[in-house]
Order: structure tokens, then C-alpha cells, then sequence
RNA sequence: GGGCCGCUAGCUCAGCUGGUAGAGCAACGCCCUUUUAAGGCGUGGGUCGAAGGUUCGAAUCCUUCGCGGCUCACCA
């Protein structure tokens, strides 16, 4: 029993629904005869006047006027209105499933429904169907936001867009146009005589970038196996394998940052093009941003971070040296030694030495030149350093035959002429890899199958990768790249309504989805502890008791109970969750899940594993109680 | 990870220096044959994100936690 409004809404439509099943109709049938999408009568109003039409969607609007009722109703095309009269619709039928005037209270707005009739305009001059029948297609349960102002919760809007795009229609165009584009981008590259291929997401060793990667495991294989961040090695196999012009347009995982130009996963037009070098791809990305621009858009000029950008324009090349040199006036191009770069960027006021002169270059590229490079730009010539993959330019080895795009201050594309030598490849990954310039985490499994193709050979090789969501949000001139993904991943949640509604207990759903934990007894972890077998990884542990109550046990004439902590920051990076953990009270446990019973539990955690940490800083959080026969008596 | 901000009914939002939690939409009941954010009369609806604390008294003040946003850092 609720008084949730919520709750009650519910209850009262899904017995509307039940009411109609006992009328003999199917709340939720299958068959559906639309024959017009809505803009087609408003778009055709002269053709279709006085013409029978049957119209579905979404009902968005509902005015009952005695005799009269009002309504609109949404499809993908838009909106048309109905117009419905209690002397021309037909009577309830539940054989045909129609629902005549005297049951349409059983039809509310959200749900969807069906209509058939005559176009026509109503006194006010909108047009509209006049329904001689009219089907329930869905019944809704749920009541839909606000119609005027729609989700402005930005959560909301994140956690549940086909609230907002039901809402706000216009915000579909978008998503619309991202799926046009990418039609655009495989028919650009299918009429230049490229094949798509599907590339591995599971890959047994992660390449191709530094990013830190996603980890999962095979069952059936045994073996931990790395989600993609790259795709270019599995390219470059087809090449070597045979094809020529070659693309994928791949998803990418990075577990790094999230920010408004950054998502775990994301996804790339990837390109291999045989016997052609970098140069050609300077051509080939000007020339397919041109054509999106152009077939998707209809224009050339966007509006980027407040500034124009004009892409049908020949894009200014220039390169890295260059770049920095007419921004800053420094010329690393002639700079001598590493000692004499890092006093370059000093003066510039950048105070985080680099171990190369090249190094040197990138960092006040990135610092001082990106931003600034709002016209499209292709940046070409990077320090041989940092592009391992890359040929090197023949007449000045120390930068790499590799270019970037740049638009609005974003970088959006990487290209190169792939390093085809199989000798130099393992030399510079092998030096990458024992290099002390790097730290750890930035070293990068050996793919040495890769290698072995690379020795069998593979042609002269050219690659362009630019970021789906980045072109996305050039185009649709969007600045948050959530904006351009539908489903942004976000933490689950549950809300203590829908826990409710669904009976669910929260605390076991965010449970199930949490991260895998370590587990181990009480026993075990304490005689660990004893032998000094393991030790924490960090000196601040987080503490969480859960724990079940279990009521009086009578025989020993205690309250009995069970549970289990969970410590963050034991191991790094997992929590380990100690099973077996109980408390005896040597008095009634408290009524209420209050500080009295935190404290309890604090001291019988500190009595139980705190002897054994005694250089660590325990914090302890309230007790989660996972069952609590007080709660359960009546069930 | 740091800083700032937010979280009140299904939705959109009020609620000031602490004093009985409000409105509109949506819902429920009734009236209405040209409405379109229809209208009129009436009714019901809350864990104020969570837990502690201060207080005679907390949506309001304090602490911690959760979720999110913006921003900085990190990051091809």
C-alpha cells in the first residue's frame, strides 16, 4: 500500500488495460496498418483532402469536449492532429479492436494508438484526421514528462533520451543525421573502390595506441583478452594479406578520462590504402569531410566553438615545426639539444622538461598551437618519437611522414605512412618498450605476430582515422560529445521508487553490477593478517559492513547475525570482501539503523581485523543492512 | 583525482535569516459539439538524494556518503 503518485498512476492504467482485456481487446497487439506518416497529410494536405488514411503513433495530446474530443498524435515524421466526433466514430468492437466515444476514457496521452478516416480541416483550419475508427497499439503505464517543458534534468535527459526525443522531437535530428552520415562516409569510401571489413574487439593484445585498455576474459579460452583501442594492426594484416583499399568503421575502448570530448567508448572510420603514402590521405580526409559537409548538410560552413568553419576551402597545411614557430617564434627545427628545447618551453612559461627535442615540439604544440587551430588544418611532420607506426620523411628522419587534423581547436584525425620495415619496428618498439622515458603503465605488450607479418611483407601503406562523435559534433554543432552518443555510459542506479515498484532491494542491484570483488573468509583474511602473509595496499582502508539480521535465535538467546565487509583500498584497484563477518551484542540490538548500531558494528570490526592494521587508517561507514528480520516480520 | 554547483510530487519549479511542505502540468470525479499549453467545479498525491549531527524544532545550518553537471588535471 502506497500513496505514491506515481504507484497509483500505474495501478490505475495497467487496470484500464485489464479492463480492456476483459472487453476482449489486446492492449499490446502486433498488427498495426498505418498508411501515412503525418507529415505526408500536412506536407500533401491539397492530395489527401477527404481521403481515408490510417495513422499511428504516439498520442501526445488529449482534449475531450463533451461530443468532441482533440487529440495529436506523434510519429516519426511529426505530428498530425485528430479531430474526432461522437457521431462518426464507429462503436466499440472489440473483434476488430476498435474502441468506440463512450470507452475512449480507456485511451490516455503516451499511449499508442491507431486511427482511420477522412483528412480534413477543422473549423480553426488545422489539419487533421477524422477517425471512423480508432485502435489502442500500446497501452502506456507510465505518465510522460511535462508536455511544455519536457526533461531539463541533464541526468534525466542522459539516462532516459527517448523521454526527451518523445518530448522534443527536433532533438532527434541529430541522432538522424549522425546515422545519415555515417551512410555518407561507407558510400564515399565504397565508390573509391574501398571494402568494409569487421576488425576483432577482442584482441588477446591491445595495439595500435598508449591508451589504457578494458580488460575482460574468455571463458571458453582461458585467457584475459583486452577490448580494442585500435584497429590499425588488423588493417594492415589485410593489406598484407591482400586488399588494397581497405576500412573499418570500428568501436574503441580507452579506459581514461570522461569529459565533454572524451567517452570510453567511442568509434573511428579507420582506412588502409596500399602503395599510396601520407600525402594521399591529406587529399582523401579533405575530401570526405567536403563530401559529408556537402551531401549530409547541404553546407560547407559550421559554427565551431562561436567560430565559422569552412570546409569546402582548401585546408591550410602546415607543418609541426612551422606551426610552433609562427605561434610562439621558437624554432625547434634547429634546436641542438634537448638542453637547449627544454629552454625554449621554459621561457614559454611551460616548466615540465621533456626528454627529447621532439618531445619538446609536441608540448608546445599542445600547449600553445591546438587551440588556436580553428580553420581546418592539417599539421603534418611529428617528431619520429612519438609515432612509432610511422615511416620517417626521407629527407629529414627525425619526423615522421604523419599528419593531424585539426578543426575548432580538437583534434580529429590521425594519419600516417605505416612503417613497413620490419627490422626498424621491432628496433624502435623494443627501445619504446625498455625506454626509461616511459613509466610503466605506458608500456605496451610486443605484438609479435604482428611482427612476423610485417616480415612477410606488407606494400607501402597509408591509414586515416578520424573520430565518428568528433565529425559529429562539427557537424551538428554540438560541444558536448554526449550530445552525439544516444546511450552515454553513466553509473546504474535505482531509483527507491522503481525499487519499490518492481520490489526489488537496491542495495542487491548495485551489488550485482559493482565490479568483481575478491573474496575470502573472516578466518582466512585474519589468519593472513596473523601470519603477515599479506599486507595493505594502501595505509587508508575504506570500510563497508553489510550485514543481515536474523531476529532472536532462541536457543542461544542472542540476536543472530551474518554479513560480510568490503575493503577498498586492501588490493589495489578491487574490493575485497570478507565474508563471515557477525557481531554479538551483548545487548538488544538498536530499533533503528542508527549511530548506536554503527557503533556497535565500528567496534566489533576494529576487535575483529584492526589488531592486525595497526598502521592504517580505517575508515568505517555506516552499516548496510542487507536483510533485517524487524522489517521482514509480517512477510 | 581537485574546485564549484545541483538533487523538493511522475515532470517543471517555488519554498528568504530554522517554525505545520506549495504551485502548474499529469492523475482521479463531474460538466461541456471546434479545441490546440482548451475551460469550469471538486479530489487525491511527498523518505524534501541518503545517513549522522546541532537544535525545543531541520527541506533550510554542519559533517559524511550517493548520483549528476560544469571546470581543471590526466588522456592520441
Amino acid at each position: 500500500m502506497s500513496n505514491k503518485p506515481l504507484i497509483e498512476f500505474r495501478k490505475i492504467r495497467i487496470a484500464k488495460a485489464e479492463k480492456l482485456v476483459e472487453m476482449g481487446f489486446n492492449p499490446y497487439p502486433s498488427r498495426c496498418s498505418r498508411t501515412h506518416y503525418a507529415k505526408t497529410i500536412t506536407d500533401n494536405y491539397a492530395a489527401l483532402e477527404g481521403k481515408s488514411v490510417t495513422v499511428a503513433g504516439r498520442l501526445m495530446s488529449w482534449r475531450k469536449h463533451g461530443a468532441l474530443t482533440f487529440g495529436h498524435i506523434q510519429d516519426q515524421s511529426g505530428r498530425i492532429q485528430l479531430y474526432i466526433r461522437r457521431d462518426i466514430l464507429q462503436d466499440t468492437d472489440s473483434s476488430l479492436g476498435n474502441i468506440g466515444y463512450a470507452h475512449l476514457k480507456l485511451i490516455e496521452v503516451g499511449d499508442f494508438v491507431e486511427a482511420a478516416g477522412k483528412v480534413t480541416r477543422t473549423e480553426r483550419g488545422e489539419i487533421s484526421v477524422q477517425p471512423d475508427t480508432i485502435r489502442l497499439i500500446t497501452k502506456s503505464i507510465r505518465p510522460l514528462p511535462e508536455k511544455w517543458s519536457g526533461l531539463r534534468d541533464r541526468e534525466a535527459v542522459l539516462r532516459r533520451r527517448y523521454l526527451d526525443t518523445t518530448m522534443q522531437p527536433h532533438k532527434k535530428e541529430a541522432f538522424e543525421n549522425i546515422s545519415r552520415m555515417l551512410f555518407a562516409i561507407r558510400t564515399f569510401f565504397n565508390e573509391r573502390g574501398f571494402l568494409e571489413f569487421h576488425t576483432p574487439v577482442l584482441q588477446p593484445l591491445y595495439g595500435g595506441g598508449t591508451a589504457k585498455p578494458f580488460t575482460t576474459h574468455v571463458n571458453a579460452l582461458g585467457c584475459d583478452v583486452y577490448l580494442a583501442i585500435s584497429h590499425e594492426l588488423y588493417l594492415k594484416r589485410l593489406i598484407s594479406a591482400g586488399f588494397d583499399r581497405v576500412y573499418t568503421i570500428g568501436k574503441y575502448f580507452r579506459n581514461e578520462g570522461i569529459d565533454r570530448s572524451h567517452h570510453p567508448e567511442f568509434s573511428m572510420i579507420e582506412t588502409m590504402t596500399a602503395y599510396e603514402n601520407y600525402e594521399y590521405n591529406m587529399d582523401l580526409i579533405e575530401d570526405l569531410f567536403r563530401y559529408v559537409a556537402q551531401n549530409v548538410f547541404g553546407r560547407t560552413v559550421f559554427v565551431v566553438n562561436g567560430q565559422e568553419v569552412d570546409f569546402a576551402r582548401p585546408w591550410k597545411r602546415i607543418s609541426m615545426v612551422e606551426a610552433v614557430r609562427d605561434v610562439t617564434g621558437v624554432d625547434f627545427g634547429v634546436c641542438r639539444s634537448v638542453e637547449e628545447a627544454n629552454a625554449h618551453l621554459s621561457a614559454m612559461g611551460i616548466n615540465e622538461p621533456q626528454a627529447s627535442t621532439g618531445l619538446c615540439l609536441v608540448k608546445a604544440f599542445e600547449e600553445k598551437v591546438e587551440a588556436t587551430l580553428i580553420s581546418p588544418t592539417l599539421v603534418y611532420g611529428h617528431p619520429m618519437d612519438i609515432s612509432p607506426l610511422a615511416k620517417p620523411m626521407d629527407d629529414k628522419p627525425d619526423y615522421a611522414e604523419r599528419f593531424e587534423i585539426f578543426i575548432g581547436g580538437m583534434e580529429c584525425g590521425d594519419n600516417w605512412s605505416e612503417q613497413n620495415d620490419p627490422v626498424k619496428l621491432l628496433e624502435t618498439w623494443k627501445s619504446k618498450q625498455q625506454s626509461l622515458m616511459l613509466k610503466a603503465e605506458e608500456i605496451h605488450p610486443l605484438d609479435y605476430d604482428f611482427i612476423e607479418v610485417m616480415e612477410y611483407g606488407m606494400p607501402p601503406t597509408t591509414g586515416i582515422g578520424p573520430g565518428i562523435e568528433r565529425m559529429a559534433m562539427l557537424f551538428t554543432e554540438q560541444d558536448n560529445i554526449d550530445d552525439v552518443i544516444f546511450f552515454p555510459l553513466m553509473r546504474p542506479v535505482l531509483s527507491p521508487l522503481n525499487a519499490e515498484i518492481y520490489r526489488i532491494d537496491e542495495r542487491v542491484y548495485v551489488e550485482r553490477v559493482a565490479e568483481e570483488d575478491i573474496l575470502m573468509t573472516m578466518e582466512e583474511f585474519v589468519s593472513l593478517l596473523k601470519d603477515k602473509s599479506i599486507s595493505p595496499a594502501a595505509s587508508r582502508l575504506t570500510i563497508r559492513p553489510y550485514l543481515r539480521l536474523w531476529g532472536k535465535d532462541t536457543t542461544a538467546g542472542r540476536e543472530k547475525t551474518s554479513g560480510y565487509l568490503e575493503i577498498e583500498g586492501f588490493i589495489r584497484d578491487k574490493r575485497l570482501r570478507v565474508a563471515g563477518f557477525a557481531i554479538t551484542p551483548g545487548q538488544a540490538l538498536p530499533a533503528k539503523n542508527t549511530g548506536k548500531l554503527r557503533s556497535m558494528i565500528e567496534s566489533s570490526v576494529r576487535d575483529s581485523i584492526g589488531g592486525y592494521l595497526p598502521h592504517c587508517e580505517m575508515k568505517i561507514h555506516d552499516v548496510i543492512l542487507l536483510h533485517d528480520a524487524r522489517l521482514h516480520a509480517g512477510q
